[in-house]
DNA sequence: ACGGCCGTGTCCGAAAACCGCGAGACTCAC
DNA sequence: GTGAGTCTCGCGGTTTTCGGACACGGCCGT
């Protein structure tokens, strides 16, 4: 019996360019996990795992967190830096994740720098599957870390999304 | 993050003939686990197995179930009838410990009867390792089995006990 | 340049080990 | 013969263990 009073978390669908996002967010106004609609199973999958037994409810998250994803789509890029952001996952993950945030929009960094970055310089490859687990994405900028070479590697939201996303953040690619 | 608000049980020491007991209840009143305190560590990594993140506090269970434990011990073999009890579990053990409830004290049934009982009349060894795994001693009877041959085989709380609370119970063995 | 090897943390599926059993076969005493 | 002890084997759910796979990149040989 996982808990006998779980934890009811907030479910907002907003529409962006790059199509409908979900936004969970939980009782504090904290975002607990942001994904786009096309990978729905794969997000309440990753929640689960670190929410045993939550419930979900459709329903408005707090205005700040809606406004500023808004913003950040109208092209406010930096409208995202003071959202709140809560996960579970394990210590290193939740360094990673920790770490992506500190990326600012414009720039990006290779896996291997991210590596670094949390002390782990050769956990490169172990950086980079943490970094495909985000569960909170856009706002835990994932999108910012891409191959050494310049390559874009890979997206859970698809690579045509993370292009976009970084282009409209100021990066030139390549 | 397992979940934010993790729940709080309650630890009440209770003595009885066969030594303290310990009885976790929850919010509800609901007993979550009971086992002899000399098997303290065992009875928490049960615990913890299904309900991840629990918080534990010394404290005092409700006085009806208090007071039901004590009957037991005093000679009111049917005293814990009415308990509630929450427990987790897959499904099989579940269905294995509500099997359990159904023997009525001052009886026993074999480990095949049990897993008769359940519709899995093969099941018997399987039966058998559930009973073991069973959280809540005494008030889910899980002593009343025994083997085919009359021999107790196992108790997890020692074989002495489950010899002493089988005649408290009236059962004459063998 | 190109190809292969390795390190690193985590998840996932498969496989094996584990048992609080019990029926059946076998032995040994009486 | 019987009846009690012993041994072997199959039973089925759960837990543990193990081996891959992965959103990479540096190093070492051709």
């Amino acid at each position: 019996m996982p808990n006998a009073q779980p934890e009811t978390l907030t479910l907002n669908r907003i529409a962006t360019p790059l199509g409908e996002v979900l936004l969970v967010t939980d009782a504090d106004g904290a975002v607990r996990a942001l994904d786009f609609s096309d990978y729905e199973v794969r997000m309440m999958r990753l929640l689960g795992r670190h929410s045993p037994g939550f419930a979900l409810a459709e329903g408005r998250a707090p205005v700040a967190v809606r406004r500023a994803v808004e913003a950040y789509f109208s092209g406010e890029v930096r409208a995202l830096d003071a959202v709140a952001v809560k996960t579970g996952g394990t210590v290193f993950q939740r360094t990673v994740w920790a770490a992506l945030r500190a990326i600012p929009p414009g720039e990006t960094r290779s896996y291997g720098q991210l590596a670094a970055a949390i002390g782990s310089p050769k956990a490169v490859r172990a950086a980079g599957l943490a970094n495909g687990q985000n569960p909170v994405a856009v706002i835990v900028p994932c999108h910012r870390v891409i191959g050494a070479n310049g390559t874009l590697t890979g997206y859970a939201g698809g690579l045509e999304r993370k292009r976009w996303l970084l282009k409209h953040e100021g990066v030139t690619l390549r």
